[in-house]
DNA sequence: ATACTCTATGCAATGGATTGCACAATATAA
DNA sequence: TTATATTGTGCAATCCATTGCATAGAGTAT
């Protein structure tokens, strides 16, 4: 097992010490032209390359955040991770991701094990079935920079950027009614996270606005994916509400739906109107393309990663930012009953 | 800024050494249950977790690995990486990922960084513009070991986890044979990778074994995106070629493809069948779905975890594995010719 | 009471890089 | 030539946890 070069190597074999060599390697302006030339290419010659556990020890930065989210195979979610990385690694800041499987016993092992790391901060969207904060409040206590994104939980001194779900809920809503629906069946998933109960409050709001009356029994719960999606089609069906659109806070639900709708000759969106939420790919993929509402999670994470630089460059790690991204109606064939051609 | 705790602090409180708290920490039978329990609620009190710096510093290990894939946000590889996890997280590995965005150059800057982070081994999928290979050679000088998955460099002593793309490429067109097609058009992407070279010559293969002369007109190139499919359909139409098949090796390619022939109102698959490449999940999606070959990513994650923890495990890190995976046709509308309505 | 085990703990070095302070060597000024 | 800057290096402590070796103190046997 060959061991690895330190500046002590490189030191001994040019007859000088560590600190020359450190100095020279971090181009100080100490040395002289000479050494720092004779370090460098020894240091080539014997393949060094420095041991960031030494650094951070020493220094107690690492200049690594940790990334956590819920699944990290889900568009939404990868495209936050791309942006992250594209505004934290031009700044030198290694981005290490982790998932929890909206397994909040998981969540609670990645932020032990991020603390661990010493990371410089933390940004989080947490997992849906997480009901204790001790972890997230351990991270604050430790003076780092915490920035939920998307989903989020209610802590001091941290901070977030979310959709404005609220929003998010309205216009879909109001599109819905725009199209001369009124009997809107609304999907929920989880109301135990932000997102989910902001969406139903737009979905509530709107009706109001637009004189609308609220009935508790078009609402209906759902996981979000494309077999729940079929299943609460078919309750909807088979349930007395005389419903004219389906408003689904997830775009799988929605596909589930809109399968089932299908298969029991329901016509979209004539019939039955169907709108989801999140935009994600498939959604324009679908030979019924699927309205559906963008929450551009690319932006969603640049802009976490600028709070977090901001929070780290400010003094005080702990002021606390909150940032809410706008909503976008993509409009397409699922909800759109009249010139559908002009979209086609 | 509050200082973070360390044993020293909690040996201070106690009165004791650090040595000894650290033997406590550790369950050591050395130390006395009176003073581990003392231990244990000093720690928990004053919140101490441990520095994995330090101990990387002090070990040389890290049980951290080093995962680097192209990009972090296509099915394919993000469920590499659901398999990498599953198997490398109860073992006690952190995973690090990296996406080299396809840039040779950042591809090495993350290899540096692996290699200063001193992780324990490097699972890669290399970057389709990677020529050079020093950075891989510098991975396997440091004893660690190297595991290429799906795309492959030539490297000794470097283990790689691939799908048979040669049998992949022969049973798509095998199929379309058997469905009746000779004059199959077949598009590629970048020749220098292994994985479309080969996928190209089990194409020709089967071309072969089936007593239909290949046809260089027939070979089409692309990138694997939806605009590049469509793109090359034009050209294919336009051609003098008179194809009854195209055979993608994407499925971006081929649902580009797909779009323009509807477009121009070719019907598939009586016209023209159509087959892509890696059964992403949009495939069966689609009101026409597409056939394709499954790659199973996330099994390709976990073997490549196995191969890994192999290499750890045995004396010698550099033993060479090299594992091929069966890949899968499934059949769908886009190519069968006969009784549509069974596979509705 | 003496000699001899154990048991539980302490001491000190280690791992790699950084950095304030001291100091030698060289250059400049008087 | 002597005093004074100016450069370029070296020394040693530090960051935190681990661990081989030494040892104090308690317990046991004779």
């Amino acid at each position: 097992m060959k061991k690895k070069t330190t500046i002590y190597d490189i030191a001994t074999k040019l007859n000088i010490t560590a600190a020359t060599v450190s100095r020279a390697l971090n181009d100080s302006e100490l040395i002289s032209k000479k050494t720092k030339k004779m370090v460098l290419e020894a240091a080539d010659e014997l393949s060094y390359f420095k041991n960031r556990h030494a650094l951070a020890l020493k220094s107690g930065r690492t200049n690594q955040v940790g990334l956590v989210v819920p699944f990290i195979n889900r568009h939404f979610f990868s495209n936050i991770i791309m942006g992250v990385e594209e505004e934290l690694y031009p700044k030198g800041y290694q981005v290490m991701i982790f998932q929890s499987n909206e397994s909040e016993r998981k969540e609670k092992d990645i932020i032990e094990a991020l603390l661990q790391n010493q990371v410089d901060g933390v940004l989080i969207s947490v997992s849906k079935t997480t009901r204790i904060k001790d972890h997230f409040n351990k991270i604050i206590d430790n003076n780092l920079p915490l920035i939920f994104f998307d989903r989020k939980a209610d802590i001091e001194n941290s901070s977030c950027v979310e959709t404005d779900d609220v929003l998010g809920g309205k216009i879909a809503t109001q599109h819905l009614i725009d199209q001369g629906c009124s009997q809107i069946a609304y999907v929920t998933v989880d109301l135990n996270l932000n997102i989910y109960t902001n969406r139903f409050k737009g979905y509530k709001e709107s009706l109001k606005y637009n004189g609308i009356d609220f009935r508790k029994e078009l609402v209906f719960q759902a996981n979000s994916d494309i077999a729940s999606g079929r299943k609460v089609a078919r309750q909807i069906l088979s349930s007395d509400a005389n419903i004219d659109a389906i408003f689904c806070s997830s775009d799988y639900i929605a596909l589930g739906v809109m399968q089932e709708l299908k298969e029991q000759n329901v016509s979209i969106p004539d019939d039955v109107a169907v709108v989801g939420f999140s935009n994600e790919p498939f959604t324009e993929l679908l030979d019924l393309t699927l309205t559906s509402i963008e929450q551009s999670p690319y932006e969603m994470g640049k802009s976490a990663a600028r709070v977090f630089l901001d929070q780290m460059n400010s003094k005080n790690a702990n002021i606390e930012h909150a940032i809410k991204l706008k909503p976008k109606l993509c409009i397409r064939d699922s909800s759109l009953k009249n010139n559908r051609t002009m979209h086609k």
